[in-house]
DNA sequence: CGAACGGTTGATTTGTATCAAGAATCGTGG
DNA sequence: CCACGATTCTTGATACAAATCAACCGTTCG
């Protein structure tokens, strides 16, 4: 089981046709709603690496993800840095209602936005219902998400960080709670070991000697350092702490 | 400057004299869907540790915190444990659109909340839009607190988590972003070690350890134990790690 | 080719957890 | 009002997981 993010094609801009649509913050607009939403699109890429937003700018547009991987993080004056979100395709880039950023946004692998100038967005906001409602409900959704990542960041060892880390990518990229136990799971991984460190409060030396125990206990293989194979999804699970399957399988 | 939270008048129901009207999820609502919202509403009380909703629970209704201190966490099977919020008065709990808890509640102190049914409730929100759109805005907000919290949780010290625990509490509870500077701050923590270790994501010895330093270094002073006399509110700020001033004096 | 980057591995240090004992405080009932 | 048992908090000794410091390897790329 293996899945490669879909390219966007830059010729494409009908939403008809976007990877995103069921899932993004537009998922709920009606036909009529999406034509207008059309009209104030544009997109934009970024190479990995690239610096999407510096935390304090003023930010003139927010947007979706459409294809690649991006963080939000957050870096302390001494340099010091804490990854606050991974954002994957469909997730939502920018705060209506404010006009600076708390956060560092940065391109991980290539990423393409679907964006919108922050002023006028705002306004169909407050136009169409079914974008608030949206908004709102993956609002609530980011917020579970990351209380889930405070159980992490403060009661983990590290060997549970990297196996929940693992197993939520896995998930992600993969869909894994469709599939049955047992099957063997692989993706890329599309973050350095130094990315890793900041997402899950560790050192990066940390990260590798982690990685490094879960191959040689056969629980993962790495093909090329950043692609995982999961030989065994259950005790990869087990290795998260979570009880029994984390909700995912059932 | 000290101040204590205003006992909530039984007797009063009455929207108006509300004490956190002008926060909560109803501080957008218009009058005439005020009327609707005081005829769907009910207060309850909880005493000091009682539990408000158990994770996974089925949540038969939603509310605001109008007085006291709740706080939401999450257990792992061996019994680890993280608080993921500190409820304060005009913070809302429960999930619209969820019927589970992902988390539990607990009150820390006597707690009054204004409930009301969730299904109704879910209705009153897609039918009045001030109560939408004041739901996105506090979502949002929790949000990066959440974010701001991910960022202790990884990165600071056991020093810098109780700095910026008692600067929080003293901000929340005291208005401090309008005083001056060597004034001194007072309040009450209505956190036991325990709970503060829980949040911090620290163990209770480590908590009481650091809170002794602090007070030997003359930062703060302790009277009975829970309550806080702060000395040197600019050296608490510094000790937190944020830059500067926090962004809360200036 | 050599520099830059990402990753691994080893030796050592250190901050915090853990284990343990006792002191202070609170609550309750006699 | 005092005595008690139960919490809550403090303090000390020790253990340990992860950070830090350091060296080196493999790729990639200009």
């Amino acid at each position: 089981m293996k899945m490669t993010t879909p390219a966007l094609n830059p010729a494409s801009t009908n939403c008809d046709d976007c990877p995103i649509k069921h899932r993004a913050v537009c998922a709920y607009c009606e036909k009529s709603e999406m034509l207008i939403l059309e009209t104030m699109k544009s997109y934009k890429t970024y190479s990995a690496g690239d610096s999407i937003i510096f935390a304090g700018d003023n930010m003139q547009f927010v947007g979706s993800v459409v294809t690649g991987v991006a963080r939000l993080s957050q870096t302390m004056e001494d340099g010091r840095r804490q990854m606050v979100g991974l954002l994957l395709p469909s997730d939502f880039i920018g705060r209506p209602g404010r006009s600076h950023s708390a956060f560092d946004v940065e391109a991980t692998t290539d990423v393409t936005l679907c964006r919108f100038e922050r002023k006028p967005f705002e306004k169909m906001l407050s136009d169409i219902p079914h974008l608030r409602e949206r908004m709102l409900e993956m609002a609530l959704d980011e917020l579970d998400a990351a209380r889930e990542w405070m159980l992490l960041l403060g009661r983990k060892t590290a060997r549970e960080k990297i196996a929940s880390l693992l197993a939520i990518i896995a998930r992600r990229q993969n869909a894994v709670h469709t599939t049955e136990l047992g099957i063997d799971v692989s993706f890329d991984l599309s973050l350095t070991r130094e990315a890793m460190s900041e997402y899950l409060g560790l050192t990066l030396e940390t990260v590798s000697r982690q990685i490094n125990a879960l191959k040689k206990e056969n629980v993962i293989k790495l093909e090329k350092k950043r692609h995982i194979i999961v030989n065994d999804f259950a005790r990869l699970l087990m290795e998260t702490g979570d009880d029994a399957d984390g909700g995912y399988l059932s």
